[in-house]
DNA sequence: GTCTATATTGCGATAGAC
DNA sequence: GTCTATCGCAATATAGAC
């Protein structure tokens, strides 16, 4: 016995995981899988049921982060609106650095959805954009945002200046465009932007 | 003969875009693809010289204006670089617009690339970093823009917000969150976002 | 729980009739 | 230029040995 040795279900998953997302659905075999978590062809069927079986599983794996965001979302409603754009932000950095993988499976259920991840996602979404639409409102009535905004497209433009990068991020860096990139130096930079963006024109200095 | 009827090349190429953005290359079967078009599954290798060469022929027709792009942008490097930007972001809109499988086809090449897609997407991404960079530098240097600005996240910020509408419409429209989407008006409404973001905040009024 | 061997299906490509 | 028939291969899934 190998005291060190993950157990093979557990590596069939990391290993499908990286595949799934490299390749997509479609272009990984299950022999591929098996040879690469040193197993054989019939462990996926064994233990997932099949190949669809075995991505769900990754999938539920890696959606967890969203569900998750989903109930801090409900319990940060009663902060300021620029507050929770602000936590938002952050919140999107930080599952995008603790699941590398997720912003492929995302873009990837979002182009050619799957019967399970488009439930998720659907729903995380729907979430999300309830959360982003309500605070630009309540910023706008408070006479901190331009009400010149239109909601539903600046509520867009916020999740696609920060989630956009990560989608792209592997093919900048191939053309060296980002050399050494810092996720959260980004979304801080890109954040400044957007709100700066999108506040009321004051004309007095602020303090930073 | 009948004169309504499209050349068959033509047709599988039509149809195959629509099939290889949907589903992706390898969920693709070329009988699919035959079948579609009203042909025969010899079809494909008689015109094509096979699946990818299909496919090929596909992304070069899609990635045409990329290639256009290119041009355009050389010749408005004389601009003010604020005009340069909104220049940019005029031309996103209009490219997204002529090509709607387009943004598809970027996204799955910037996740698992085939060396066509490959060479011409950063061909094209090095070509459009280096005129965004050198705009916004260029606004910082004149004082238009911020100085504390990242140029490269910053430059990165502006193709997120530009780009990653034109993925997420589908997605958008399915759950209803984007019921009747202006492409021009998002872009508009983004765009202005951005550019109040990056410039100096002068506290004098603007005309408009 | 893990393996080999195999059944079955569907793939891309092509030869050859028309 | 378009079709049918077929070849060879690789896919998933599973039966059954250990």
């Amino acid at each position: 016995m190998n005291i060190i040795k993950k157990y093979t279900p557990q590596k069939i998953i990391d290993i499908s995981t990286r595949l799934f997302a490299e390749k997509g659905f479609a272009a990984v075999s299950v022999r591929e899988i098996s040879m690469d978590a040193d197993s054989n062809v019939s462990a996926v069927s064994y233990y997932f049921g099949g190949k669809s079986g075995l991505y769900k599983a990754v999938l539920e794996e890696q959606f967890l982060p969203l569900i998750e965001a989903m109930v801090y979302i409900k319990e940060n409603e009663q902060l300021l609106p620029e507050e929770r754009l602000s936590f938002y932000a952050e919140n999107v950095s930080k599952i995008h650095s603790q699941r590398p993988y997720l912003s492929k499976f995302m873009i990837s259920e979002s182009l050619k959805p799957t019967p399970y991840g488009k439930e998720i996602i659907e729903k995380h979404l729907s979430q999300v954009y309830n959360f982003l639409a309500k605070s630009l409102q309540d910023g706008i009535q408070s006479g901190v945002f331009r009400d010149d905004l239109d909601i539903t497209y600046t509520a867009v433009a916020l999740a696609s200046i920060l989630n956009f990068y990560f989608v792209a991020k592997p093919l900048l860096k191939n053309v060296k465009i980002l050399e050494n990139p810092q996720d959260e130096d980004y979304t801080q930079n890109a954040f400044r932007i957007y709100l700066q963006g999108i506040k009321i024109d004051k004309s007095m200095n602020e303090g930073m």
